[in-house]
DNA sequence: ACTTATTGGGAAAAGGCTGTCGCAAATACC
DNA sequence: GGTATTTGCGACAGCCTTTTCCCAATAAGT
């Protein structure tokens, strides 16, 4: 059906490696008949398969990217698509595409077969949350470039690549002191499970221990709901916080809402600050001061590394993290 | 480096057709020899080479997805990303993969060459907003599987998957009669571009042609900004509406803004009814009553339709619409 | 003028899999 | 027991490039 090498050869009259060489760039042809040649293609419509072509080179110029983004991603979590549109933004800059697979669970074995099958990728870029230790084992024991997007919940060897929530508690705390509050409350997710929160809480401690102040953290859990309790159980406490440190935007929003019906207004009777900036809370009323990294940024440096790494694949690695930083709004 | 099926077949005594049947789960082989050889795959880590398989079936299981998404596009079009996510979990479903590439302009010729570049897929879904005349008519010549999401702004015969807007004007007309609204103005976009609120204003012209009442298109632009404006001026008819309605989100925010300075309550003193529902719509105080699309399922329609598509490439086939429901919140 | 580089281009291998065809052995049928 | 049918599997072509190896022809060097 459609034209091959061969027809293209038959009709300039030269034999398919020159064609092969003409449409490549190569150097051993002359400039004259790559012209000659490049002007036939474009009169036959020839296009190279790219199938064989990703054969014979075993190089696809795809990079996998397995993620556990579902029905409402851009609501539950945005970030997600940030990174991915980094990933791919920067892909595309270099010829690359992205191939974008959904897991559900972590169900390592089909995940693992996915991988294997779609392995005409050159490389992989995997969300955390689908990781499990058998698929990391996999992974390690695999010569296909990859990089983990999140820090594993498990020791292992692999590159992975996230936010340092621990130096975003350091920045948010260092700009908590310069704007002079001394009585906060960080409202956060669970004790145990919400270990992003965690480190940012201990980042803040540790930029508070020597100084004179008075930190409260609240548990919950993240959503909207539990997101009104614990503000009110903020407001009621005997010395009433002058900022509220939320560890989500649904916690955030949750406290605008208690704290627009009691009639308190932010910032003046009290502050709100939160991490983890979502696209949409600039919409909020006022809009919300956040500590934000940049998932786009995250986004693109990923896929530079798997590109490097694609590109040299004996290039020894390390993990990385990202440093997030205060945007200032209206809420504090 | 990597086992290919020669080793596989030297290792279990068979023939390499015997390997790849056996594998495939394909009839004429006993269900012990495919046990067997099943097994020494496992043990060998074997896997077929993916590239390989694409070339010699001359189909990739791939799906290609040209969009414009950029940096911001969770919150610009959240619409984008629910399409994509249809698309792609309903291509996960079938065991297929979307590839995902961007394009900023209507840059027509580097386009479709990337297209053609990328031909690995098996098919192509568009976002219209990329879509030139020229891309179309290549579009139409090649026999590539393609769809257009978005209905595009010239003829064209190529398939195309729009929301129907003047259905959802309809729907939303037919609405606000049962609920007893009689004075009305519509918030929307420039009156000669923006042709999507002008689909939805006829739509909701036609069905008040034969009621008594009050409707009023108060056009401007279709930022946050400009719903400010819009809302006074709708505020200082004559006669003030029952209801605002809004051709998308960010007016419909604007509108809530405004109305609170001014003390009215939604919906007691003036209700808000908004097109165009984004997710995050849900977290407004009150919650948008909103005429919706479900962009995910447009997206699982479009990949079923191209994967039919792909199936059956001498399918007759045609363009689709997807028609938009209302959905009920607090606002009304 | 004769050897040595350099350039342009051809022939053919390689790449790993699928799918068709054909053959032998095993089973079924009369 | 001989023919017809099915079953299980091997041989091999085909998919379309890229790439390596080679040979001519031309250009450069002595």
């Amino acid at each position: 059906m459609a034209n091959t090498i061969y027809d293209l050869a038959k009709a300039a009259g030269v034999s398919i490696a020159t064609v092969s060489r003409a449409l490549n760039d190569h150097y051993a042809v002359s400039e004259e008949t790559k012209e000659r040649i490049r002007a036939l293609a474009e009169e036959m419509d020839y296009r190279p398969n790219a199938r064989a072509r990703s054969f014979a080179k075993q190089k696809s110029g795809i990079v996998l990217f397995i993620t556990d983004l579902h029905r409402n991603v851009a609501f539950e979590n945005p970030h997600m698509f940030e990174i991915m549109t980094g990933i791919s933004q920067y892909l595309d800059e270099k010829n690359y595409a992205l191939l974008v697979k959904h897991v559900t669970t972590k169900d390592a074995p089909q995940l693992i077969k996915e991988l294997m099958i779609r392995e005409q990728a050159d490389g992989v870029i995997i969300h955390a949350a689908v990781l499990s230790k058998a698929l990391a084992g996999t992974l390690h024991h695999l010569d296909l470039p990859h990089l983990v997007i999140g820090k594993p919940d498990f020791p292992t060897p692999i590159c992975w690549m996230d936010v340092n929530h621990e130096q975003a508690g350091q920045k948010a705390a260092s700009y908590l002191l310069d704007k002079g509050y001394r009585r906060m409350a960080f409202l956060m997710g669970d004790r145990e499970t919400d270990k992003i929160s965690a480190a940012r809480r201990d980042g803040m401690l540790h930029m508070f221990a020597e100084e004179e102040l008075s930190f409260t953290t609240l548990y919950g859990d993240s959503t909207y709901e539990s997101g009104i309790a614990l503000c009110e159980k903020a407001l009621s406490m005997p010395e009433r916080p002058e900022i509220l440190l939320c560890t989500n935007n649904y916690l955030a929003m949750a406290c605008l809402q208690v704290l627009r019906q009691k009639d308190l207004s932010v910032p003046q009777d009290i502050a709100i600050m939160t991490f983890d900036n979502y696209p949409f809370s600039m919409l909020t009323q006022p809009q919300l001061t956040a500590v934000e990294a940049d998932m786009f940024d995250m986004g693109q440096e990923a896929a530079r590394f798997i590109l490097r790494k694609i590109r040299m694949p004996e290039l020894q690695t390390q993990s990385y993290c990202t440093i997030p930083r205060v945007i200032e709004r209206k809420s504090t």
